[in-house]
DNA sequence: GAGTGGTCTAGACCACTAT
DNA sequence: TAGTGGTCTAGACCACTCC
């Protein structure tokens, strides 16, 4: 096999904590003490933790140490049809969108203590060319942007763009709402209903900018996603872009599978294929890159 | 701001990428040569370019070199409700699940050679607890595993561990369908129609092992996905464990929201809360924890 | 002051491949 | 043979916190 001798310190620390020989939230020896241990070069070492970090095995802090984790602490989000706990979970369900100002509600119903936090004060800005497709209206358009963390017991989750037309939401900046569900209001006041929700997830590790935010280090992973809402009326209400510390989170999807006879019943989505086979270099940078 | 010279050569490289200065494909200078113009030592080049690759700006070859990636080379899985391409997405959409033996079809139709690798000879075998509890069957119960993993043009994509019932598809081990979409078989020969879909998705660091076979390196993340497909009696008949680069994917869901004021509706899951409360040490690792 | 992880240096050897 | 990324060494200094 020829494992290399970052791999092999990796392999038994992985083992060990797999089959509960460490606990979770057991410390692990410090770096300086496993190179002894293990007869290699600090950096050696370091690496075989950062591997079991990125795998979501063990968490780190500076100046307190190594930690083993556990995918209990995983905040479970549920999406689509009626899901049912996956067998032997034990995360934890998040009422995620089925509920607004869900994440408070979910951690307080968890004992936990958590913490909104605006990184920029909420205001009216003109929409750029993606928040304008994205939200069905002409670019330049005022929209309400907020930008907040949300964190629970000083433990960051995860971070939040979030953009609304200004026309519907634009008098939430000087009308205090209290705890009244964003969507909740837009109906009262408006009579627009929130009914469904397109999604764009894919992974990636974080950059520097969200490692510093979201408390991370250079081998976490995150999840961004890119969230549409969307009034019954098919009008989008609010466009997110969301950045989830990946460690933190497992998501759970149901849905329907199309008859296997009724084949492409809704279409082949010729627009994306089309675009996608063109060599398309000089495209421009998507929120998606932009980091 | 105070970034570290590895993240200062990251942002450079970074923004030249996001920006077209460094278009999709072209090569970057070597590690040794980045190194000398930043004047760092090369481990320090180096990490700048590997947070780069874990961001999936940047693909790198062992021997060839380091070349920058593009989004447009993921594969855009669609699931849910009907999808509409999201407005500037030059993603690749797929089929997935729609058809059987959708990923042949999906890169055929997209001008690329797929190639499906038996790693392990499919076999009956019998049920673990994981796999039992998913499948609703006793443990111990013999089940079909295969154990495949799926390329394109030689790029490696996803490894898959499925695992059927050995009462409905047993006998295909002897049995060769051809190019029949498994369940469609399942619905002629058994009666039982495939209707949804559970699916669990985290996302981390690739193993070693993982990395060996999807042919990744040490910093590329992966999105772990743990799939259960339903006929319509309820009856799980598959069950399957995915492991799929991340750097290739891209997953997009649409879902209804429910009623802002009938919460709850569905339950707020007491089972998955009871336990998720108890510390737990002495929890078994699943199927998420067994990398 | 001691100890933690974070960063960095200036080398080294390896496996592999294209020429 | 030259050049690539992958791995490793044996140090170093830093910021930070706990004692």
């Amino acid at each position: 096999m020829e494992l290399g001798k970052a791999e092999e310190i990796a392999a038994k620390l992985r083992s060990d904590i797999l089959n509960g020989m460490l606990a979770a939230g057991t410390k692990l020896a410090p770096e300086r003490e496993l190179s002894e241990q293990f007869g290699v070069s600090r950096m050696t070492a370091r690496r075989a933790i950062q591997a079991l970090e990125g795998e979501g095995l063990v968490v780190r802090y500076p100046v307190r140490g190594t930690f083993v984790a556990g995918i209990r602490e995983r905040l479970l989000v549920e999406r689509g049809r009626e899901v049912q706990s996956p067998p032997g979970s034990q995360a934890i369900a998040a009422a995620e969108l089925r509920q607004s100002g869900s994440f408070l509600k979910d951690m307080q119903r968890l004992g936990r203590k958590p913490r909104v936090q605006f990184l920029e004060q909420s205001a009216l800005v003109a929409a750029s060319d993606d928040i304008a497709a994205h939200l069905h209206i002409p670019k330049g358009r005022l929209v309400l942007k907020r930008y907040r963390l949300q964190s629970a017991d000083n433990l960051p989750y995860r971070l939040i763009e979030s953009y609304y037309p200004a026309d519907l939401f634009g008098e939430l900046l000087t009308l205090d709402i209290g705890d009244t569900p964003l969507f909740a209001w837009l109906q009262e006041r408006h009579g627009l209903k929130v009914t469904h929700t397109q999604e764009m997830l894919i992974a990636r590790l974080a950059t520097q900018n969200e490692r510093q935010l979201l408390q991370i280090s250079a081998n976490a992973p995150v999840v961004a996603i890119d969230r549409t809402v969307l009034a019954s009326t098919g009008r989008p209400v609010e466009w997110a872009h969301i950045i989830a510390v990946a460690a933190l989170y497992m998501f759970t999807y149901e849905y329907d599978i199309l008859d296997w006879n009724q084949e492409q019943k809704h279409g082949d989505t010729p627009a994306t294929d089309q675009t996608s086979n063109t060599p398309g270099n000089q495209r421009r940078a998507t929120y998606w890159d932009r980091h």
